[in-house]
RNA sequence: GGAGGGGUGGCCGAGUGGUUGAAGGCGUCCCGCUUGAAACGGGAUGACCGCAAGGUCCGUGGGUUCGAAUCCUACCCCCUCCGCCA
């Protein structure tokens, strides 16, 4: 949520930050239920404050044994004049409270301006992508070939967009989520959290989730719980309604979660692979940070999920979102895109990486990580605040989040740049400590 | 699932329908004493809205009342015992 004052006093600048999002909207509405409330306020404070010193009158005089009914009486009336206008300024609050919850995160002016990921900026790229001699395959082939996973024998006890690792597969997935947890809490200082996989509605509403995005959720029936879209939700939650004491800051948190994503509106979408699953595994950082400290914070995270893709032997580029390309909660976004030779240049994506060319099909990069500061959007929805200092006002916290990273993505990622012309699969260096030394996954 | 108990400030914990935003304690901060520290003494110490005056907040919502932390009601959450269970 945006800090409903900086609204009131900036709004054009507001409107220009929406409007570069594509979020086109006059403040009017908010303007005018804004000003609506404060004159409603002011009006029956004043009210309540007759109403206080008439009550301990009353007080008073009863204790004396001095009648009070005649004041009684006024105050009868004045009591449901109160109640009157309590009532419209609830109203007025649940006009603007829904209204601001509706809209999105103001880009941070480091980001650069467009409407599509077509004008996203690239960074940097790390790692030379491999030039095969022979015909590199995408990995649903390498996958099914070694017996590593079963979409059929999962759609058909589950659903379309749900897969089965079986033997090796299954290894692999588990040795990745190892690897990935134990970079970044031995080397990177996270703290392993692991959270609860259904969240209620208010946790929803605090990242961000809710009320605009429940299309994308899975949701109990009978419980009103929803299946976590990612763990930055409930970690990003785990000090919500706290004020932190000094001294805490920053909060780094890692957590592997499966998560739950129903995909709506993806239909026709990297229906072959494991690109887009409504089930799969991730490993996520999250950290708290104070208010002017997020943005160094950005670039660490950035930095340590980068490491994972590192140590994979993984060639990527980082990219900077543009306005239009930001998520909901996010004052800014870096991706990690990991180079795929199944990829085929998106016309999306051109122009960035048609350099890239595998002996079969052009290769693309493809997102693995997402990292955004979000600021203090989602501390305000669920009252995350710090004291900076022990006698100094609260603050809310600055919350981030970021991929580190997806692992259904690095596992087809692996298959994909460390395939074989016998259709074996190399296990990358960093990784054979988890899969008991094995160097390479065969025909089993 | 059955029976009972309870939700008050950063924490513990009092609270008769009328100066209780809330005693007392702990913690924290400042001052004094001390070479320093501890101990001791004094003072301060919640959040939200508001320029301020002032208003709001005792799990949440509704109700009773001139007035509710205190009474009624619904819901949520926590704890204990029994049953069941990974």
């Amino acid at each position: 949520m945006l800090d409903p004052k900086y609204v009131r006093e900036h709004v054009e600048t507001v409107e220009a930050g929406l409007r570069s999002r594509g979020v086109t909207l006059a403040l009017q509405e908010f303007l005018a239920a804004d000003l609506a409330r404060r004159r409603l306020l002011s009006e029956v404070e004043q009210l309540k404050h007759r109403r206080n010193t008439a009550s301990e009158e009353v007080g008073q005089r009863k204790r004396q044994g001095r009648d009070a009914g005649e004041l009684i009486a006024e105050m009868r009336e004045l009591g449901d004049r109160i109640k009157k206008l309590d009532e419209e300024v609830r109203g007025c609050d649940e006009h603007i409270e829904a209204f601001l919850m509706g809209l999105p995160n103001l880009p941070h002016p480091s980001v650069p301006v467009g409407g599509d990921s077509t004008a996203n900026v690239e960074m940097r790229r790390r790692g030379e992508p491999r030039r095969f001699d022979f015909p590199a395959r995408p990995h649903w082939e390498i996958g099914e070939a070694l017996g590593l996973l079963d979409f059929e024998r999962a759609a058909r006890m589950s659903q379309a967009r749900f897969v089965v690792l079986t033997g090796a597969g299954a290894r692999l997935e588990r040795a990745l989520i190892n690897f990935m947890l134990d970079l970044h809490t031995r080397e990177h200082g996270y703290t392993e959290v692991f959270p609860p996989l259904l969240v209620n509605a208010a946790a929803m509403t605090g990242t961000g989730q809710l009320p605009k995005f429940a299309e994308e959720l899975f949701k109990t029936k009978d419980e009103s719980l929803y299946m976590i879209p990612t763990a930055e939700v409930p970690v990003t939650n785990l000090h919500r309604e706290e004020i932190l004491p000094p001294g805490t800051l920053p909060l780094s948190y890692v957590a592997f979660t499966p998560c739950f994503r129903r995909e709506a509106g993806s239909h026709g979408k990297d229906t072959r692979g494991l690109i887009r699953q409504h089930q799969f595994n991730k490993v996520e950082l999250v950290k708290l940070t104070q208010a002017d400290r997020s943005y160094e914070a950005l670039e660490q995270m950035t930095r340590d999920a980068e490491a994972v893709l590192q140590r994979l032997g993984l060639p990527y580029r980082v990219v900077v979102l543009c306005t239009g390309d930001l998520g909901f909660a996010a004052a800014k976004t870096y991706d990690i895109e990991v180079w795929l030779p199944s990829q085929s240049a998106s016309p999306k994506e051109s122009g960035t990486h048609a350099d890239a060319v595998g002996a079969r099909g052009i290769g693309g990069y493809r997102e693995i990580s997402s990292i955004s500061n979000c600021e203090a959007f989602q501390a305000r929805r669920a009252d995350i605040r710090y004291r900076p200092a022990p006698t100094a006002p609260v603050e809310y916290v600055h919350t981030l989040n970021g991929s580190g990273v997806a692992v259904g993505r690095a596992w087809l990622a692996i298959l994909e740049n460390y395939q074989e012309a016998d259709g074996s699969v190399r296990i990358p260096e960093a990784l054979r400590p988890y899969m008991d030394g094995q160097e390479r996954i065969g025909k089993p």
